[in-house]
DNA sequence: TCTTGCTGACCGTACGAGCGGTCAGTTAAG
DNA sequence: CTTAACTGACCGCTCGTACGGTCAGCAAGA
């Protein structure tokens, strides 16, 4: 490597650890200490590279940014019609937890509000920017008469959420695969769940059931309904 | 109110406004000192009501749970036919963004790995018991053959994803009411995104997507595609 | 009625741990 | 000699928690 460091050095091995740390601990838990310490290293030395803390995580998401986008230049370059583009946006989503495990957490659970200006200026741009990735290719899906919604916006938040809400429950050692969730989630997301046969007026139903909850009784807080003994008060 | 409590006591003001805390702040950077002062209370009330910090979002957890329960046995009572109990699991979960907000965010960002033993555990089983409230309601749909899906545990955390995301975006004074947002998600879940017309193999554009994109290079951390100057390395 | 004793909400201070960050100095490659 | 990776002692700060103490309300005995 002709780059860029004339001596090797310890970066890529700290942003690495660094991610791991926040993406099971989180970002305020996560102590600068620690990650030293599992590198056989001082405090003083991530100091040395990096400024501070935030400068961290601030690189942790300019690489995670910068691969999600490549891969959706790789996406936009090898499929053309917008189906198969945004099953490959799922795909490529999903696959991220398996492939890119630490920084998709990292990233995923210290989306907000952990940084005044710069950064979340920032993040907020990168995110907005990789949503309308997905709106554009839904909206020429629209266009084409091949897909169909009426707020293309609303959808892809829709989209991203199934994908990226599975650091929630995803394990790489599950029984299913990155191939097979993904292939299951494009699937539903497309055909729907109710099969073509059954034709009563989804609309309808949707206003009716909607219409019922609406006027449960105390969902907010501040009444315990039942106040049942969930969990003993003293464990 | 000849039940509990002879005098007056701020424990639940400490909740309501200890769940504000860790639903913008996180956890982590939540200090009961900023709780106490905002309530124009001593630290030492807090911990005298409720032990210590961790009390107070188990607290908060089990209050969220109960109603996510009452709320569900509600729906279970008022309708009868799975997917309008499933369109309205949909609106529940999203409405209780807005009704629930402090609760809903303050559970869903700390989901994971912020304690260990009890209520890890604890917090892990009503995960689970809640889910298999929308699983159930899938399989008898798929029963009765008014819904289809070949995985309906999967498909549920499809769901949950979807609506539970929202955290991250959804802002009440945005443009649409959480019955817009819940009538489009139940709207694309059931019907799908492919209108009836256009009938291409979906499984067949499904697998080759998928498997265009598992070739993809350099998805995985380690090296930065282009570098590209996303960000200048000192803001 | 006066008093005594108890309960529980609440305060204020103090402490110890752990954190991010600083800095003068050391080492070794080019 | 220059440069940059790296060290290790150190500082200041914040936070959770512990603890002794105050005071209002209430119940019962005299």
């Amino acid at each position: 490597m002709p780059g860029r460091s004339p001596r090797a050095s310890s970066r890529d091995a700290i942003l690495r650890v660094f991610a791991e740390h926040v993406a099971d601990r989180g970002y305020a838990d996560t102590s600068l200490g620690d990650v030293a310490a599992e590198l056989n290293l001082s405090k003083g030395t991530i100091v040395h590279h990096f400024g501070n803390k935030e400068a961290l995580l601030r690189e942790v998401h300019v690489a995670y940014f910068s691969r999600r986008f490549a891969e959706a230049d790789f996406v936009h370059a090898h499929l053309g019609d917008p189906v198969s583009r945004l099953v490959a946006m799922i795909y490529a989503l999903l696959a991220a937890h398996r492939d890119d495990r630490a920084a998709s957490l990292a990233c995923l659970r210290e989306l907000v509000r952990y940084f005044d200006g710069d950064l979340t200026d920032y993040v907020r741009k990168q995110r907005v920017r990789y949503t309308e990735i997905v709106v554009d290719i839904l909206r020429a899906g629209v266009e084409q008469e091949l897909l169909h919604t009426p707020d293309p916006q609303m959808t892809a938040l829709q989209v991203f959420g199934m994908c990226n809400y599975a650091w929630t429950w995803y394990r790489p050692e599950g029984p299913q695969t990155v191939e097979d969730i993904a292939g299951l989630f494009a699937h539903n997301v497309l055909a729907g769940l109710v099969p073509d046969g059954a034709a009563t007026d989804l609309d309808d139903v949707i206003t009716a059931a909607i219409e019922t909850v609406r006027k449960a009784p105390g969902r907010s807080a501040g009444d315990a309904p039942t106040d049942g003994d969930l969990l003993p008060t003293t464990p």
